[in-house]
RNA sequence: GGUUCCUUGGCCGAGUGGCUAGGCAACGGUCUGCAAAACCGUGUACGGCGGUUCGAAUCCGCCAGGAACCUCCA
């Protein structure tokens, strides 16, 4: 595929041709979710984000090694003395081993995203995994002379670093600012200047996640386990880095010193943010309590949700906006996710009962060009999604004999449709995932009452014939009459 | 307070200096026994005020409103 892929890049704030380190191979890495809540609507946005990325790149024919991490320690809760690890903490008030909440919240993230039809990445390491790692890298920023201790503690030693480096450049930022901004807490009496970062931290007696090492028994700081993780499994210089945009301050920028000071070099060459998922227009999210888990979007069962909604609806809700957009939460955008999607989907489907004929009536290889055009244009799905509805359109149009295909643009299509719609967007064809009711039994039976509906209808019995359909309809099954007889589905 | 970003038709949501985004909803028509589905058609959108330009929703300035980050967060 001679196709230019453009990525934006929040390094250079423009779109950038992607051209990987080396030739036909994509090192991916993104930051993954801290285990110790359930998965909600805004835990979709990067898995799904990153996963078109995965499957687009793949689809373009690179090796892909994807790399994203399991957080299962070191997050501060505070800062500084005050710090505590939200593991251990959250353990605590659970009266459980702190592993215990990690592999419990793990398999809850994996199981939603399986629902969401998120492919596994390559590798899913785990923080508590590499310690010795992480290790490593203290004592080579130290022996480096870019970090001091102070009880027990290392810290970065960021206006040291920032003398031949620009702390900020990925951000945006620069150090007098930070100085004038970052907010005055408790127990900053360790660190030299309020900006500089733990790199390993002392447990306070409490603290039940803990390893040994020369400095203290403690914990790594939180954002080393990226620049460990990364660099073993990817190397210290890879492709392309991703995450939620508000990883990007300062979680990325200390990243990128760390590494820059272990490596020599910044660790990716490109960065990539997803922007926020919303509601009532405010950032969906943990601290503010206003998440919807996603067994709670699944269920229903939320004061602010109409229905339940199916994973590929709020997957292709997601879909529908760029990645890099805040997207609002509404029972109305779901809704009518939900339809949008069920039309293609049907459409797709039907694409099996084409026929060919000695004409097309339209471009199947303009169509292809222009939703290659979309995804190679920083993935704007919301574009390639409006072209598939275009797609959509001139398929009805066929199976209501207003259009026609040669049997090689036939072909095109729906290798191309499988491609777009299977492959990349990773949408499932069997619509609903409820009751996949298709025992013989039942559909015999349904095709039954739909005959003795045909032979009313042949009768002019209305009352009769409506009835059967109302019925059906009230039970669930979806009927639409044909030329020749019925289709149904069960909703 | 500092930095950055956003404001598009009933709802969601793309986008470009001049060429139909798309979806959902709504309305009219075709089809149908009636519906549903599908198809055809309709909707004169770009926060406000100035400026640049032959031409701006798209560039610049100001104003208003909102958001993100600066603290754990996807």
């Amino acid at each position: 595929m001679e196709n230019t892929l453009y990525l934006y890049n929040t390094l250079s704030r423009k779109k950038e041709e992607f051209q990987p380190i080396n030739p036909k191979h994509v090192g991916l890495y993104v930051c993954g979710p801290t285990v110790y809540g359930d998965p909600h609507l805004g835990h979709t946005r990067p898995a799904i984000t990153f996963d078109i990325l995965f499957r687009y790149l793949k689809h373009s024919g690179y090796k892909v090694r994807y790399v994203r991490n399991i957080t299962d320690v070191g997050h501060l809760e505070n800062d500084a003395d005050a710090g505590e690890d939200k593991i251990a903490k959250k353990a605590r008030l659970e009266e459980l081993e702190p592993m215990e909440v990690v592999q419990y919240y793990t398999d809850r993230y994996h199981y939603y995203m399986d629902l969401l039809n998120v492919q596994k990445p390559s590798i899913e390491p785990r923080a508590s995994g590499h310690i010795i790692e992480q290790l490593q890298i203290v004592e080579d920023i130290l022996s480096k002379g870019l970090a001091y201790e102070s009880n027990g503690s290392v810290y970065f030693d960021v206006e040291k670093y920032n003398k031949d480096n620009h702390y900020g450049a990925l951000s945006g930022r620069n150090i007098e600012d930070l100085l004038s901004t970052t907010r005055e807490l408790d127990g900053q009496t360790e660190k030299r200047n309020s900006f500089d970062f733990a790199l390993w931290k002392k447990a306070a007696p409490e603290h039940i996640m803990r390893w040994p090492s020369r400095f203290s028994d403690g914990f790594p700081g939180w954002h080393l386990e990226c620049s460990a993780m990364s660099a073993r499994y990817l190397g210290t210089e890879f492709d392309i880095h991703g995450g939620g945009m508000d990883l990007l301050f300062p979680h990325h920028e200390c990243e990128i010193a760390q590494s820059t000071v272990a490596n020599g070099h910044t660790p990716a060459r490109y960065w990539m943010h997803n922007n926020m998922i919303t509601i009532d227009g405010q950032k969906m999210g943990k601290s503010l309590g206003n998440f919807i888990t996603l067994e709670q979007m699944f269920s229903g069962e939320h004061d602010k949700l109409a229905q339940a909604y199916s994973p590929m609806t709020v997957r292709f809700f997601i879909m529908q906006a760029h990645y890099r957009s805040t997207l609002d939460f509404s029972n109305e955008a779901l809704q009518a996710s939900q339809k949008g999607m069920e039309r293609l989907l049907e459409a797709t489907a039907n694409l099996e009962k084409l026929q060919a004929s000695d004409s097309s009536s339209f471009s199947v290889a303009e169509l292809k060009e222009k939703c290659y055009a979309a995804l190679n244009d920083d993935l704007n799905t919301p574009i390639l999604i409006a072209h598939l509805f275009d797609a959509v359109k001139s398929i009805n149009s066929m199976l209501a004999g207003k259009a026609s295909l040669t049997t090689e643009d036939l072909l095109t299509l729906k290798q191309l449709m499988h491609d777009m719609v299977i492959d990349i967007l990773g949408l499932s064809v069997n619509t609903s995932g409820s009751s996949e009711g298709n025992d013989e039994l039942l559909s015999e039976t349904i095709n039954l009452l739909l005959n003795l509906r045909i032979d009313a209808k042949t009768n002019k019995d209305w009352g009769t014939a409506d009835k059967i359909r109302n019925e059906l309809q009230a039970l669930g099954v979806e009927i639409k009459d044909t030329k020749d007889g019925f289709e149904w589905s069960i909703k």
